[in-house]
Formats: structure tokens, C-alpha cells, sequence
DNA sequence: TATTGACTTAAAGTTCACTTTAACTTGTAT
DNA sequence: ATACAAGTTAAAGTGAACTTTAAGTCAATA
């Protein structure tokens, strides 16, 4: 099977321009043309796959360029894209505690608005501060001071 | 205890000029001015933690100062601010989804890497395709056509 | 008293990731 | 045959989120 940029872009939901974009940016490597045009193909989607989930940890495109370059020199690369990956992972390990910490934010966030509607004010709950350890934040810092008041 | 912009900047991981522009957006509300510089304290940290939680699942900075704008309205507002809070979990949770899906393509790589690094060609495993569903690119699409070939 | 360092604003500059435009080509339908 | 839809490139434009610069203020220290 193969596919237009069109009906890969709604795939991907991104505009066709988008797909266009990558390619000049070299993170569409081999993608088959006839006649000037883009033809997707099954091979493509291995990469579409990837890339989606590069994009998604908002990896900038020149790092995915870099490890589509490494891709291209092949074996003697295996080493210094699975650093890459592993790199990555830890990434996204990062990112998932940080969402699911903001999760817990806003379920609090949820309450506390469904605490306030109820009373019809929000000023039963407002001095009720979430403890969730969202943010570093509530470490004091080692340059400290006193309140000028 | 009162924290200057530095200080903050540091706690949040973000540069000074960072916080001065959030404050120009309209963003950092009733941030105390000591002879024209910002004093955060205690009570600037709960809305800091929001902040950084809204930071993390990357709203737009209009979409926070519209949140901005309906607290300083006050209790007339609970409601719109409960169903923005409402709206936002979904979106941390579709983004949750995401990034635990790309976790497993990166598994699935870091395997990938392993298994070619072991045999020292990319070769005995290029032809095996992830089966995890990333990517809505597994359904084939309506206008779906044969190859040309 | 002079200097240093951390702050201030307003405005201009930068970066990134697209998006749009303009001029053109190609394949399909009438 | 002609029109139209969908693709193409190169280059310019956009928008968001900062970042830098320039010129200045203020408090503490030598």
C-alpha cells in the first residue's frame, strides 16, 4: 500500500506543510517520489511511528535529525543511538512524574473548586494549601532571609 | 520568609527575565514591589505551584492569564475556573496516554538496540516491527489505494 | 564616598516550529 | 480539450516564548 502526504498528515494529524517541513529538515529520510510527489509507504510508517513519539516528548527536530543521521551511517552507530534512546527514556520518566504530580495538582484543584461552589465562596478553602510536593519550591533555599517587614 | 526574583527563578528552574516577562503577561498576580523589585512569599508559592504545574502540560500563556483574570473576579467565577480545571485533566490525561505509549516504543528500541548491538548488525532485527499502537497510522485510512507499482 | 552587584523597565532581538504564498506541474474527471 | 484538485519548491511570514540589551535605581560594602 502506499499513501499521499495528505492522507499521512491526517494520520498524523498535522498539515501537509508539517510533513513537508520535516522532510526538508532531513527527519523523512527515504521517502519514495514519483513524478515529484511523496509516496508513503509500509517501510515509512516504522519511522512515522518513532518520529510521533519523538514529537510527543518534544524532542527539537535537530536531535531527530542527529539520530536519523546516525540511522543512516548504520552498525557502526548501534552503540550511540541506544545511548540515545536510553538518554531519552529517562527523559520521559521525567516528564511522566512531572504530569502525574500535576495530575495530583489538579485533582486537588478539582476539590477545592467543588468545595467552594458547594459553600458558594471560595474562602472556606483558600487558606487550605495542597501538600502535594508539586515543585521544588517547597525546599527553602540556602540563601534564605528573613521577611524585611 | 520573602524570596528574591533570583532566588525564585532558581527554586522553578527558570531564568529571572523568565519571571519578569511571566509577570509583564500578566501571569504572576500581586507579586509585592519593595522599591520597585519583587518580593515573593509564602502566599506567591501556592500560585507559583499552579503555575508550574501549567507550565508542564504546556498552556498558553493566554489560556493562564484567562484563568488569571477569572480568580481576581472572585466567587462569581468558581464555576468557569472548576470547568477549566475540568477540561485541563483531560488533557493531562490524554497526554499521560502519550507519553506511556512512547515509553513503550523506547523500550521496545531500547530491546531493539540491544538485540542488533548483541549480533552486531542492525540486520536481525530490522525486519521485526513494533506492535505497540502508538500511532492511529495502524488504521488504514478511507481513501486508501494500491500501490502503483 | 565610590564601587559593586542585584535588581528595574522598555524595547529590540532570537529561536523554533511551523504556515503561507506564489508560481508551477501533474493526474483525474467532465 | 479543459478545468480542477492535489501535489511540488523556494522563500517569506507568523506566533509564541522567551532572551538580550541599554540605561537606569538602589543597598551594602570597601
Amino acid at each position: 500500500m502506499s499513501y499521499s502526504i495528505k492522507e499521512v498528515a491526517d494520520m498524523m494529524n498535522v498539515a501537509p506543510s508539517t510533513l513537508r517541513y520535516y522532510d526538508s529538515m532531513g527527519i523523512l529520510p527515504n521517502v519514495k517520489k514519483v513524478n515529484g510527489r511523496r509516496i508513503f509507504e509500509d517501510k515509512d510508517f516504522k519511522w512515522l511511528r518513532v518520529l510521533n513519539c519523538m514529537k510527543n516528548i518534544n524532542m527539537p527536530i535537530s536531535k531527530i535529525k542527529e539520530y536519523v543521521e546516525l540511522a543512516k551511517k548504520g552498525d557502526s552507530t548501534l552503540k550511540e543511538r541506544y545511548n540515545m534512546i536510553l538518554e531519552q527514556k529517562k527523559v520521559i520518566e521525567k516528564e511522566l512524574k512531572a504530569l502525574q504530580d500535576c495530575y495530583k495538582e489538579f485533582e486537588y484543584k478539582e476539590w477545592y473548586y467543588e468545595t467552594a461552589i458547594k459553600a458558594g465562596t471560595e474562602k472556606v478553602v483558600l487558606n487550605i494549601t495542597s501538600t502535594l510536593p508539586t515543585l521544588e519550591i517547597d525546599k527553602i533555599p540556602k540563601n534564605e532571609r528573613k521577611d524585611e517587614k
